[in-house]
RNA sequence: GUGGGCGUAGCUCAGUUGGUUAGAGCGCCAGGUUGUGGUCCUGGAGGCCGCGGGUUCGACCCCCGUCGCUCACCCCA
């Protein structure tokens, strides 16, 4: 179990994302940035390591996550602090302790961290992003942040995602539902499935998000939740899916979705991909959550969040065939220098001083040489300089993307090269 | 935690019933006379064949272990 001998990689369940695929997130980011903005969330950068405290009594101390997935260790004052394993608890613990005026309306993009078998679309480390709006309990709150998920994966031009809903109602209504459930289950336990003919007590909740048809059976002749909720839940739920159906957003509602956090109230819902196969095929999911700023030892406050895994928007687009370019980075120029005198230094600093995206070639090499790599680079123009041009005071300018290599460059005096650079970067 | 598949150059992979200097394509580097890219041609660099042990005259190949990757169960993003 040691690291000695062997060379270094990234470690079981993470990787490196560079190449192409770094300008897929990038893109990703960005996007989901631009639609952060435009439903007006603001930023929120918090610490990728809590009080363990802030999860175990965030998501819940029975959950799988706290109990068998969550990196925990003590730094070297013996406080416990745990690798966030999912956002909001983090951004919870940040507006109790912060105290904006609300409604607070955040979003993230994070790396968050469980300690699982990996395998497709699941991970040591994944990627988060998302949003949470704390300090209101309206409805219409509830509508926006699906919406915001929603219009976000159209955006991605995802086309085969469905969104569950379920509501898991209020305190009274939760735990009077929980107790006649508790009850069914401790009747029906011997024909339970293998784990939850245990564990069901702990948990009872989690039985009905069991796959299995033993459970499947129990649960479906059990009292359901949704025949459970108090008015006012019910109410609540209502104007939460009439609010959709508005926005022509279609929900299917799902009674058995209880997702795997206990801080869930009200509303939840899960955006699942149709065009991933096998278990992964979550793509995002969140919920209500009344309880968790008390929980975490603030004043009462109302909130609402969801969060997408980017590795799994990423699986989900190359399944669906997504070709869509969501972000272009392409270089304006790249310089040629064979002077042998590094005359490319101060004309490079001078272009990315004008707000041009500049690259060079290194190392002195021969003229074909750095030409290749200019080619490779995707640049627009390159920018010769050689000893001809150094002697002249002149630059030679060339457009890489016309064929016609004749008639595609041209030598003028370094004092016009900007002029010139903004006139052909126009056409 | 449990089970299946796999580990040969930077990448994707060949490698004949175990037999001598381990190959290809792509990529990379250098050339193809006069300072110029995308096609083409030539040459070159680059591999403790994941690691350790075993069987054998001899192992990339067979056996065991180990580490890693991958897929699945569980659960989730």
């Amino acid at each position: 179990m040691t690291s000695s001998g062997a060379p270094l990689q990234a470690p079981i369940g993470t990787h490196d994302v560079l190449g192409p695929a770094s300008a897929e997130w990038e893109g990703l980011i960005a996007t989901f940035a631009q639609f952060a903005y435009r439903f007006g969330f603001s930023l929120i950068i918090s610490p990728l390591f809590e009080d363990v405290a802030v999860f175990n009594r965030g998501i819940g101390e029975q959950s799988d996550v706290a109990k068998k997935e969550m990196y925990v260790f003590s730094d070297r004052s013996d406080r416990t602090y745990a690798l966030r394993p999912e956002g909001t608890a983090s951004v919870v613990r940040a507006f109790v302790q912060h105290q904006p005026n609300t409604p607070w309306k955040a979003w993230y993009v994070t790396p968050a961290f469980r300690y699982e078998r990996p395998q497709a679309g699941r991970y040591r480390q994944h990627h988060q992003l998302g949003v949470e709006v704390l300090g209101t309990d309206d409805p219409a709150v509830d509508v926006e942040v699906i919406a915001l998920a929603w219009r976000f994966y159209e955006a991605l031009g995802l086309r085969k995602v469905r969104l569950l809903i379920n509501s898991m109602g209020h305190d009274d209504c939760r735990d009077g539902f929980v107790q006649l459930l508790r009850d069914h289950l401790s009747s029906n336990a011997s024909k339970l499935c293998d784990e939850h003919g245990r564990l069901w007590s702990e948990n009872p909740l989690r039985v009905l998000d069991c796959k299995k048809e033993a459970c499947r059976a129990v649960t479906d002749s059990g009292p359901q939740l949704p025949d459970h909720l108090c008015d006012e839940c019910r109410e609540h739920f209502d104007r939460v899916l009439n609010g959709l159906s508005a926005l022509g957003i279609s929900a299917t509602r799902d009674p058995r979705l209880v997702r795997g956090f206990d801080y869930y109230t009200r509303t939840t819902f899960e955006f699942v991909s149709d065009s991933i196969d096998g278990a992964q095929n979550a793509i995002g999911g969140g919920g209500r959550y009344d309880k968790l700023a008390e929980q975490l030892g603030g004043k009462p406050a109302s909130g609402i969040g969801f969060g997408s895994g980017i590795e799994r928007l990423l699986l989900a687009r190359t399944a669906e065939g997504v070709q869509q370019v969501l972000l272009k980075r392409d270089l304006d120029i790249f310089v040629v220098d064979t002077t042998g005198v590094d005359a490319a230094t101060p004309i490079v600093d001078q272009l990315r001083r004008a707000g041009y995206a500049v690259d060079r070639a290194y190392d002195g090499r021969s003229m074909k040489a750095q030409m290749k790599v200019a080619d490779k680079s995707g640049a627009r123009l390159a920018l010769l300089l050689g000893p001809q041009e150094l002697a002249g005071g002149q630059i030679t300018m060339k457009d890489l993307r016309n064929d016609d290599f004749s008639n595609s460059q041209r030598t003028f005096d370094l004092s016009d090269l900007v002029a010139n650079i903004a006139k052909q970067l126009e056409e």
